[in-house]
DNA sequence: AGAGGTACCTGGCAGC
DNA sequence: TGCTGCCAGGTACCTC
């Protein structure tokens, strides 16, 4: 269930045990995922040791003298460092298996996933080159926003998800962001004032920051062979929860499809 | 150029 | 209990 704070999570619940191991061996027991895993993986990723473990929009990147591996959880992937014998379980995709005796094992039922890898620097990368800005980075605020709106008439929710705007803010945190805002999801994008995407913008930052740190809070150890990885447990305050009380005003929230996605928020609150 | 729909895949759950 | 249908956190890609 990977949004981006769960991804950040990820990065800083695996770092520690990967960063500077070198890889001993890479087993791909299913190669199609949502696109089918390159051999050069397979090839050029072992004997390379683990140099940095980074995070653009909501990929993964482990960096090494050799190139970059570009992970990806898509819908339902997750990634676990566990002891070399811990035997595979179900949709136990694909292993790295580390110079200590440990692996990091991909886990993803639904194989929305991916796994690249680049000999170029990554940034160059197809699926990267062309990413908004990082939410919680120093170039994305409400000015940002409102330049990126200008002429655009699709409801500001899907310009909020659009990665090409601002990378990593998926459905969940779009509709608890403009709760917060008080502007309605499904307003065109192109008719709010600066003064409110600067609002919104601030609410992006601040819903993404308080779930990483909620998410470290309830972090397990990624090492521990049983325990399923922490996810973190925010109090949300409009997502899913469709026809109870807003908590600003009382007004029952509302449910609606907006860009083929579910959608929560009060009808009264934001305009 | 922008907007909208489709596709990928599996598991969980509500309803019958 | 078992079947069917629907829904789910992502996002590239296609068409209009």
């Amino acid at each position: 269930m990977p949004e981006l704070p769960e991804v950040e999570t990820t990065r800083r619940g695996i770092a520690p045990h990967i960063a500077g191991r070198r890889v001993r061996e890479v087993t791909v027991r299913q190669r199609q995922l949502r696109w089918p895993v390159s051999r050069r993986l397979d090839s050029d990723l072992p004997g390379q040791r683990i140099d940095t473990v980074d995070r653009r929009a909501k990929y993964l990147l482990l960096g090494t003298q050799a190139g970059t591996a570009i992970v990806h959880l898509g819908m339902s992937g997750t990634l676990r460092v566990l002891p070399r014998s811990a035997p595979p379980a179900a949709h136990d995709h694909l292993d790295v298996t580390l110079d200590d005796g440990a692996v990091l094992r991909f886990n993803d039922p639904r194989r929305f996933g991916s796994w690249h890898w680049t000999r170029r620097p990554p940034a160059t990368h197809p699926l990267l080159k062309d990413l908004g800005p990082e939410p919680l980075g120093d170039d994305f605020d409400g000015a940002h926003l409102y330049r990126r709106a200008r002429g655009r008439r699709a409801a500001i929710k899907n310009l909020i998800m659009d990665s090409h705007v601002v990378a990593g803010v998926g459905n969940i945190y779009a509709s608890e962001a403009l709760f917060r805002a008080g502007i309605h999801p499904a307003r065109p994008a192109g008719r709010i004032a600066l003064a409110r995407m600067v609002t919104l913008a601030d609410a992006i930052r601040a819903v993404l920051g308080e779930a990483i740190r909620q998410g470290g809070t309830t972090l397990r150890d990624f090492t521990d062979s049983d325990g399923q990885p922490g996810y973190f447990q925010q109090e949300l305050l409009a997502y899913g929860r469709a026809g109870e009380p807003c908590t600003r005003c009382g007004e029952p929230l509302r449910h609606r499809v907006i860009g083929q996605r579910a959608t929560y928020f009060c009808v009264r609150c934001q305009r």
